[in-house]
DNA sequence: TTTGTAATGGAACGAACGTTCTAAAATAAA
DNA sequence: TTTATTTTAGAACGTTCGTTCCATTACAAA
C-alpha cells in the first residue's frame, strides 16, 4: 500500500538549499523554485508545505551538512592552528571558485532576515551558539595539547575568530584577493600563538 | 516662478534610508515607503525615481554620512589605536542601542544584492576599497607616529581590521554581549602593539 | 492486469507588487 | 488676487506573488 518516491527528497531538498542560498528568501520565487527543482509545483507544496517551509528545511539542510563537516575537520585535525587555517582558506577558496557567489547561506541569512523573523532569529542563535562552542571546545583541546599557551582565553579567541569568519564571509563577496585575505588569515591565527 | 520644495528631500531620504536599512531592498515595498516617508506616493516618484532609484539614493545617503564621520574619526584621534577601538566600540554600542538591529547598511546590501545587481557589486567594490584605503592611511600614520612598529605591514593590518569590523556587524545582528564584544575587540587591537 | 496512490501540467485564486495617471487641493511667486 | 506649480488622495494599470485545485498521466503494489 505505501509507495516509493518517485523523486529523491534530499536531492531536490539541496537544488532549493542552492537557489536559496544565492538569491536570499525575498528574491526567490516559488517560480523560480518549480523551474529548477525538476519537480512539479503541487508535489513541491504537497512534500515540504510553502515556501517559508522550504526555505526553513533548506537552511536546516545547509546547517547540518557545513555542521557536520566542520566536526569532522575538527576532529581530524590535531593542530589547531592548522584546523583553524584550513578552515578559513577553504571560505577563500569556496569564494574564489563559486561562480555564483554565494557566500554563506547562515550570513546572508542572517543579514536578510534579523530583524523581522523571530522563529529565524531563535534558529540564529542556536546556530552561532553552536558554532562558537565548537571553536571554543577545539582551542582548548589545543591548550590541553600544549600547541596553545594556557594562558589565553579560550572564550575570547573562539568569539574572535567566528567573528573574523563571519567577516571573511562578507568581503569575499564583494571581491576576493586569495593571496592577500591567507596572509590576513596567517597572521590574525598568530593570536594562537 | 520656480517654487520652493515643499518638504525637505534629504529627511525624507533619510526615512528611506532607515526603512531599506532595516528590511532591505526586496523585503521593502513601495506602500512601506510611502506609509512612512510622509510625502505623497506621485511625489516620491517626481522627485526620486522609482524604488531602485530611491534605494541607490538612500545608500549613497548612508556611505556618505558614515564615510564623513569615519574621516573625522580618524583624523580628530591621534591615537590609532584608540581610534580602531573608538569605531569598533561604537559598531558594538549602536548593536545594544539600535532596538531594531539594522546592523550595518552596506553589510547588509552586500550580502543581500551580491551575486545579481552588476551595478551595486561596482558601487561596493568601490565601497570597500574606499574604506580600506582609510584603515590602511590611518595605520600607516600609526606606523609614522611610532605608534606602530614600522615592521608591520599596513595593508594586511587594514584588510584583516576590515574584516573584523564586517564580522563584528553580522554576528551582532544575532546577539550581543557587549563586554565580551568589548574585550574580544581589545585582544584583536593587539595586532597593532 | 487491476488498483490506488504519486506526480504531472496548467488553470485559477485573491493579494500584493511597482508604476502611472487623474483630478482636486494647497501653496509660493507674480 | 491671480497664476503657475507642487502636493495630494486614490483609482487603475498590468504583472507577479504564494497558494490551491483539478483532471490527467505514470507507476508501484496487490
Amino acid at each position: 500500500m505505501p509507495r516509493t518516491k518517485q523523486f529523491c527528497e534530499e536531492e531536490v531538498l539541496k537544488k532549493a538549499m542552492e537557489l536559496f542560498w544565492e538569491k536570499g528568501f525575498h528574491a526567490t520565487s516559488m517560480q523560480d523554485l518549480v523551474s529548477h527543482l525538476g519537480i512539479n509545483r503541487a508535489s513541491l507544496y504537497d512534500t515540504y508545505g510553502g515556501k517559508e517551509a522550504l526555505f526553513n528545511k533548506a537552511f536546516d539542510h545547509y546547517r547540518k551538512t557545513t555542521g557536520v563537516w566542520l566536526e569532522e575537520l575538527f576532529r581530524t585535525e590535531p593542530s589547531v592552528k592548522l584546523g583553524f587555517k584550513k578552515l578559513f582558506e577553504t571560505a577563500i577558496n569556496e569564494a574564489v571558485t563559486d561562480e555564483f557567489r554565494k557566500g554563506c547561506f547562515v550570513v546572508n541569512t542572517t543579514t536578510e532576515l534579523i530583524p523581522g523573523t523571530k522563529k529565524m532569529q531563535e534558529t540564529l542563535v542556536a546556530h552561532k551558539k553552536q558554532i562558537e562552542n565548537l571553536f571554543i571546545g577545539y582551542i582548548q583541546k589545543g591548550i590541553h595539547n600544549g600547541e596553545i599557551t594556557s594562558s589565553k582565553n579560550a572564550q575570547e579567541l573562539g568569539l574572535m575568530l567566528y567573528t573574523l569568519y563571519n567577516g571573511l564571509r562578507v568581503v569575499t563577496k564583494v571581491d576576493v584577493d586569495p593571496e592577500k585575505l591567507k596572509s590576513v588569515v596567517a597572521s590574525s591565527l598568530s593570536v594562537l600563538d
